[in-house]
DNA sequence: TTCTTTATTGACTCGTCAATCAAGAAAAAC
DNA sequence: GTTTTTCTTGATTGACGAGTCAATAAAGAA
């Protein structure tokens, strides 16, 4: 029963069916017929639309980067002033569903990639880049000068403590995270570090 | 020509060997015939000596953490009162040989372990553990009852920039996150986060 | 010397998996 | 109503890899 416009659905589905089979193994060492079984089709489709098991792969990085990166512009508009904005920002990376055991194992693994993947890396590289110029874009009304060192600082408190706490899955992880780094963005913003 | 007494040198080349491969291959998917190549052996020998695979990897992640823990114990007996040994313990972490490319990957590649595996879970809690208990006892005298969250932070910002300098080989990436983290500690020290 | 223990490997088994392909089936176009 | 395009899969191929085993060889023990 082909029906047309098939496409997009099933490159969602196995995009979906890779993040969750990541999440279900913790490694990327998962086969293209479990990805496309849990995505309700046969292994060939799967290499029909994607090409390949590598091209599934970066798809399904694409997509985590994707949703994260619309969960900091939808919690940026909320706010209207830099303090406010640094604010959401960093609150944005630690949400619940940032903490699903699913996306803690992609992005674990997505740095495991990075380091042998060239397109991976680049993906990496633009979170990293969009994260510190976000942040340093705020700071800089604030801070001036400072902006830079503080940021960096920022963004790898961030991703250590993302880092530290995804692997414990405890639901309070998250809100002790923000207060760390909500705390050193108050240091940050009164100190002379 | 077999020489009695090979078991531990055999030993320690497969684990020179198993994580020289997660090096140059950046990931765990690694087969036990190569890492036996590496090592000057057959396959069946290094099943003979260690089982299976995952014992290998597992003492690949034990000696790395051994390591770490040797230098960190190391550049504290230089030093002699609590901010020094704090320093000492913030710059362990971040010397030239630990930003080797074979180092990085196996750290990262152990954090995916981890995941799956409850054994390499418990050593990175070790690992985890005593890096935030060594941060905690030397804050004490300093800061006292903000000791535990300085840690948490300090311990986070080493963790999160290790893993953002790390993919980027460049030879000054340590001597900044050092930079870094020692102003952290710094404003915890000074400020009242 | 003979026996036992330790070291070592090549060959083999058994399983798995990525990728391909030919073929079928339904919609749309003509 | 025939042809073309889109969608789909079962079956197959070709390769690779973990773990086992029987056999060899040297060193020490008896």
């Amino acid at each position: 029963m082909p029906k047309l416009g098939m496409e997009p659905i099933r490159r969602a589905a196995l995009v979906k069916a890779t993040i969750d089979e990541i999440g279900a193994s913790g490694t990327l060492d998962i086969t293209v017929s479990k990805i496309a079984k849990r995505a309700g089709m046969s292994s060939a489709l799967a290499h029909h639309y994607f090409g390949g098991k590598d091209q599934i792969f970066l798809a399904a990085m694409r997509h985590t980067l994707t949703v994260y990166g619309a969960e900091v512009r939808g919690a940026l508009i909320m706010a209207d002033n830099p303090e406010s904005r640094l604010e959401a920002i960093i609150r944005a990376g630690f949400t619940t569903s940032n903490f699903r055991r699913e996306i803690v194992a992609a992005w674990l693994n997505f740095y495991v990639l990075a380091q042998s993947s060239p397109q991976a890396r680049r993906l990496l590289t633009v979170y990293q880049s969009r994260l510190r110029s976000n942040l340093i874009y705020n700071l800089r009304p604030l801070i001036a000068d400072r902006a830079a060192g503080a940021a960096e600082r920022i963004a790898g408190l961030i991703d250590g403590l993302y880092l530290r706490r995804g692997l414990d899955q405890s639901d309070d992880a998250g809100r002790d995270a923000t207060k760390h780094v909500l705390a050193l963005l108050r240091a940050e913003l009164r100190g002379q570090s």
